[in-house]
DNA sequence: TAAGCTCGTCACGGAAGTGTCACACAAATT
DNA sequence: AATTTGTGTGACACTTCCGTGACGAGCTTA
């Protein structure tokens, strides 16, 4: 399925300090990633897609709350959990950085263990079975947990990628996204195929959900696709 | 709302290479600049100012990864998106690539639809779209993030064109618009299509927001068009 | 190895959207 | 009132975009 242990993204511009936390993270079972400044975070996130942000409040360049804020905005990474480091206990700072969408915050010097404990507190909180949930609307139901389609009670049968897609759609309701969006999302950002595939997918999917639901999944001309149960 | 095409500056010392990156990504619709070396690279940036950087590891004087991180440094191009070029899939090259602001990494050789489609990716990804929010003008309302228009929550179906000009109106309200000024902000600067097309697509758009809406859109005699809530 | 699935790509045809024109109509100018 | 100028409107050819069936490659299962 996925990896065992879960990874950490720890942000922090001093080398010292990032590598001290890792060997805390790593003696606790967490893989652990580094980067020294919100660039070399972005890239990792695309790049390794870590659980969790370690992020300080103090960086080179974007600052840490401002990182974190952009990271929310964006729409592929607004479900990252991020715990903000500190180094003065200053309650400005951890308004500000909750305000900017941090799960937690941890003011530096911490022990090991508290830091191990907040982290499997958020990382408990936010991964849970949030997707596990069956989905449900007019009649589809989408469940993850027995990975099953039906469409008023009578089964689907669609593929892995046409499942994907739906889970994705059902997820992201009422939203039109065009056919990059969907190979990023559903896809995975760094495969290519043709946008035009996706076009084939759509049409597999509407074939497979059937007359009474096909319409749920709506051309937007010039766009792409959208999830919505309103007409149009 | 901006220029069509993107700008590309690709950054190898090996001029048949350059031109056949070149050639691929303007059959993309990009445009392309090209520098042999880390000076050359850099006064195009300055003066040209790229969308985004083919970088390739290996350079004569300052190599690409030193390059990289330089930019990264000056604070006026640290924006500048980056995507690495390097010769052998050195799992080494892409940590010290990532490191040193890479967004991505691409080894060679590579088809021209990887590098069109990572591309793609990263621009997509390093341009933001600004905080879209839906616009609601007395009971009409445009959904960016949906791609939507209600009048009175009851859906407007319309094309592309009257979608955009109709975005441009509601963002750029009260204020009268010439034909040409609209031809330029919603058709795109460089395209040549008769000044009158702009009457066809308002009167296609009042037809579409109906009786209840139409007449936001109002005309200026002698000028031009104007989008706004109070009467004339 | 063959059979069965899924996936990505392509090519074709149809549908929707676009730009231009001609003419009708309205407003300003004489 | 007649003329000139500017805008509304319907129709048409053309282009772009999307739906769709078919096909071969890769992978899994038997």
């Amino acid at each position: 399925m996925t990896k065992a242990g879960k990874s950490v993204l720890i942000v922090d511009d001093e080398a010292p300090i990032r590598e001290m936390i890792a060997v805390a993270l790593e003696m606790a079972g967490y893989e652990c990633l580094e980067a020294a400044n919100a660039q070399e975070a972005h890239a990792q996130i695309i790049d390794r897609k870590p659980d969790l942000i370690l992020l300080d409040w103090m960086l080179p360049g974007t600052s840490g709350v401002e990182f974190a804020r952009r990271l929310k905005r964006e729409d592929r990474t607004a479900e990252l959990p991020i715990i903000m480091l500190t180094a003065k206990g200053e309650e400005d700072n951890k308004v500000q950085g909750l305000e900017a969408g941090a799960d937690d915050y941890i003011t530096k010097p911490f022990s090991p263990r508290e830091l191990v404990a907040r982290l499997k507190a958020v990382l408990r909180r936010s991964t849970p079975q949030g997707i596990e949930e069956p989905i449900e609307v007019s009649g589809l139901l989408l469940d993850p947990v027995c990975h099953r389609v039906t469409s008023n009670d009578k089964p689907i049968d669609i593929g892995p990628t046409e499942y994907r897609l739906l889970q994705f759609f059902m997820t992201h309701q009422e939203r039109a996204y065009s056919r990059a969006q969907l190979l990023d999302q559903v896809w995975g950002g760094n495969v290519y195929v043709e946008e035009r595939t996706v076009d084939v997918h759509i049409r597999r999917l509407r074939k497979a959900l059937g007359e009474s639901h096909e319409h749920l999944i709506q051309t937007v001309r010039g766009t792409g696709y959208r999830f919505s149960t309103k007409v149009s």
